[in-house]
RNA sequence: UGGGCUGUAGCCAAGCGGUAAGGCACCAGACUUUGACUCUGGCAUGCGCUAGUUCGAAUCUAGCCAGCCCAG
């Protein structure tokens, strides 16, 4: 009998070319596509329906909104409150697609569940367990967005582009397959923000308004004004309005003063972070006493840097042999080996 | 009215006789399934105006104009 797999369908080209690859290979393959959205994206759902009929496969809509708001929208919001910066990637993973998502596969029957990430999903001799795996198309790997997936889940997920070189060559066999989506464009902004502008979706959305506040040197000099920390992030250079003899970064989001404080690129450099919520692929806990040399990326396009990972108590902290430009709370740190394996990560205090 | 200070790109600002730093903003690219983030490039034949000194002036001199401050 042949194995059925729930396949995550966006209507995009990754999804869709995941369809082709997944029947090729020979799966019983069922199309899914997750409302999200109080306001649903049509285009999406239509889309991957087309590609569902072409390829004579069932496709389904699930209402996943309470879901999304919930652990993604939401989240989203108070994390902002709390002058952290987000990432919603990271929850949506977590939470719908490798959970909700998960358990609506189980409920159909299905063994696996696929989606297009660039990420391969791999059995390791090393470390006796499924792994998941950089992938091989270095620019487009998204493992930095799934190291929430449990470790139980790994072996029940399937990455049908894992082995394909490059985004064109899934371009091409979309267009090969006369897929109409195949020149659509990649997705690049957050999702539930339909405009991009995430700032004004805040101030719709957050109990409280965003405050002007001083924006004010490491020195203790003030040199102006912002207009509520939200609209901030640390590293950020643009949008701060004031001059100086150089370039001015953010350093630090003061919320209780809520200030905003500057410094200059060499104040940026920190070479240690502390983590919460963590979540281990690899089974490396009992490493992490005596600390676990690794590789640390400290958001999506960062390079991976040397580190050590050390427990204490709940948290751990990490100490990086080259000190790191901007870590951002909110953001994520996830840990690779040196073979590119994903151990695990958390996010950012 | 007298005295002092200032006048450099849309904004902030360096330069103080040798041929216009830098930052912000803006524009154009690159990057990107988070964070209007980061990165790269562009952006004053001209330094309030007019004369003068000088091989050479944003830089020195004079006059004028404008603004700010103090005095009356």
């Amino acid at each position: 009998m042949r194995e059925k797999v729930l396949l995550g369908m966006s209507g995009g080209v990754d999804s869709s070319v995941s369809a082709i690859l997944l029947k090729k290979a020979g799966y019983e393959v069922i199309g899914c596509t997750m409302n999200l959205l109080d306001e649903p994206n049509e285009e999406a759902i239509r889309d991957a329906k087309k590609v569902c009929e072409k390829l004579g496969i069932e496709h389904y809509v699930f209402d996943c909104r309470k879901e999304f708001r919930c652990h993604v929208i939401d989240t989203f919001i108070s994390e902002y409150e709390n002058a952290r910066t987000p990432n919603p990637c990271v929850e949506c993973n977590q939470y719908l697609k490798f959970g909700v998502f998960y358990e609506k596969a189980k409920e159909l029957g299905c063994k696996y569940i696929a989606t297009g990430h660039y990420a391969k999903k791999e059995y390791s001799e090393k470390y006796k367990q499924y792994v998941l795996r950089k992938s091989n198309e270095e620019k487009k790997d998204q493992t930095y967005f799934l190291y929430t997936i449990p470790r139980e889940k790994v072996q029940y997920i399937l990455f049908p582009l894992q082995d394909n070189v490059s985004k064109e060559d899934t371009r091409a066999l979309a267009e090969e397959y006369g897929l109409e989506i195949a020149q659509k464009k990649d997705s690049q902004e957050i999702c539930f923000i339909k405009d991009d502008d995430y700032q004004r979706f805040l101030k719709e959305h957050m109990q409280k308004q965003p405050k002007k506040g001083k924006i004010v040197l490491t020195t203790g000099e003030i040199l102006g004004t912002h207009n509520g920390l939200i609209n901030y992030t640390i590293g950020q250079r643009k949008g701060l309005g004031i001059s100086y003899k150089e370039p001015l970064y953010v350093v630090k989001l003061d919320i209780q003063n809520n200030q905003v404080i500057v410094g200059t690129e060499k104040e940026l450099y920190s070479n240690q972070l502390e983590a919460i919520n963590l979540n281990w692929i690899v089974d490396v806990e009992n490493r992490l006493e005596k600390g676990l040399e690794c590789f640390a990326k400290i958001r999506y396009r960062a390079k991976e840097a040397k580190a050590k990972v050390i427990k204490e108590n709940e948290t751990i902290k990490v100490v990086f042999q080259e000190p790191q430009r901007a870590i951002t709370q909110g953001q994520s740190v996830v840990f690779y080996d040196e073979d590119g394996i994903v151990l695990g990560g958390g996010k950012i205090k």
